[in-house]
DNA sequence: CGGCAAACCTGCGAGC
DNA sequence: TGCTCGCAGGTTTGCC
């Protein structure tokens, strides 16, 4: 999936499309996604302000003027697209059209189906099981060294495991925990707790370093990602060691040579000479 | 409780 | 051209 710079970068292109607007229908074109749609789904989203549209870690959060909350994830390969006009006809994976009173329409598009929307109210959402457990956003002040490294104490798997962890912190996924251990130089296989220190301030910049370059950047892509505006592969992020096995590390005081490993059943990408 | 494989799905590229 | 295989950005579940 979109990882947290992805998920920034639709949430924005929502908010600028759908704030304050209201939409007119909901059509569910299947049942369910990863989780079936709860009864009522549509007629709960319906004919109410659009107030507010945020994101925490990998989450949608769109707020409705009677404090309705829509969850959203996008899983793997969920999209948003944004068409000024009726869309005649959607794409097969296109599982929810919303229509809006300001005459846009929005297509919700996810092959693979892993990604959801569920439903809550303001004052469940920080208790809400999705929600509640999450670690720190990486971007804010609030996450620094020592806070990464006061929630890696006592962890015995690897980093890389470690930080794919949500409740470790919020966002980051496969390719961005590949990106931030090459960046501060920490080794994918290191046992996470001994991350301390200069290490830790090390990781927690690097971290924030490689998420908000990504963002700046519109947010990367693979295939099928696309941006809320609408174009398919908008945009191009290239990643130092993400999926380069073979190359020569890009970190230009070494000599070795992009690896590719397996770890917890996920892909690792990583320089084994410059990364201890 | 920690850690890990499997499961959820479809699409795509590589190799034969 | 067409088949099969392996792999894909996430999260949850269930098993040791």
């Amino acid at each position: 999936m979109p990882e947290l710079p992805e998920v920034e970068t639709v949430t924005r292109g929502l908010e600028g499309a759908l704030l304050n607007d209201q939409f007119t229908s909901v059509t569910l074109r299947r049942k369910n996604l990863r989780f079936p749609f709860e009864e009522g789904f549509a007629e709960k989203l319906t004919n109410k302000t659009i107030t507010r549209l945020l994101r925490r870690a990998k989450y949608i959060l769109m707020h409705f003027e009677d404090g309705t909350v829509m969850i959203g994830h996008l899983g793997m390969s969920g999209s948003f697209r944004i068409d000024a006009r009726p869309v005649e006809t959607p794409d097969k994976h296109d599982h929810v059209i919303f229509k809006t009173k300001g005459g846009k329409t929005v297509r919700y598009h996810d092959p693979r189906r892993f990604g959801f929307m569920i439903l809550t109210t303001e004052e469940e959402l920080p208790d809400h099981p999705q929600i509640a457990p999450i670690g720190p956003e990486p971007l804010g002040n609030e996450f620094n060294g020592p806070v990464l490294a006061e929630r890696l104490k006592g962890k015995k798997g690897p980093i890389k495991t470690a930080l794919l962890d949500q409740k470790v912190v919020a966002g980051v996924g496969n390719i961005y925990a590949c990106e931030a251990l090459h960046l501060s130089g920490i080794s994918p296989k290191r046992v996470a707790g001994t991350i301390k220190g200069k290490r830790a301030d090390s990781l927690a910049d690097a971290i924030k370093a490689v998420l908000s370059s990504a963002i700046r950047s519109g947010g990367s892509t693979l295939r099928n990602y696309s941006t809320t505006s609408g174009e398919l592969g908008y945009f191009q992020h290239s990643f130092q060691v993400y999926d380069r096995e073979g190359v020569p590390c890009p970190n230009e005081a070494c000599d070795g040579t992009v690896k590719r490993m397996v770890q917890s059943g996920r892909s690792t990408f990583f320089c084994p000479s410059c990364q201890r």
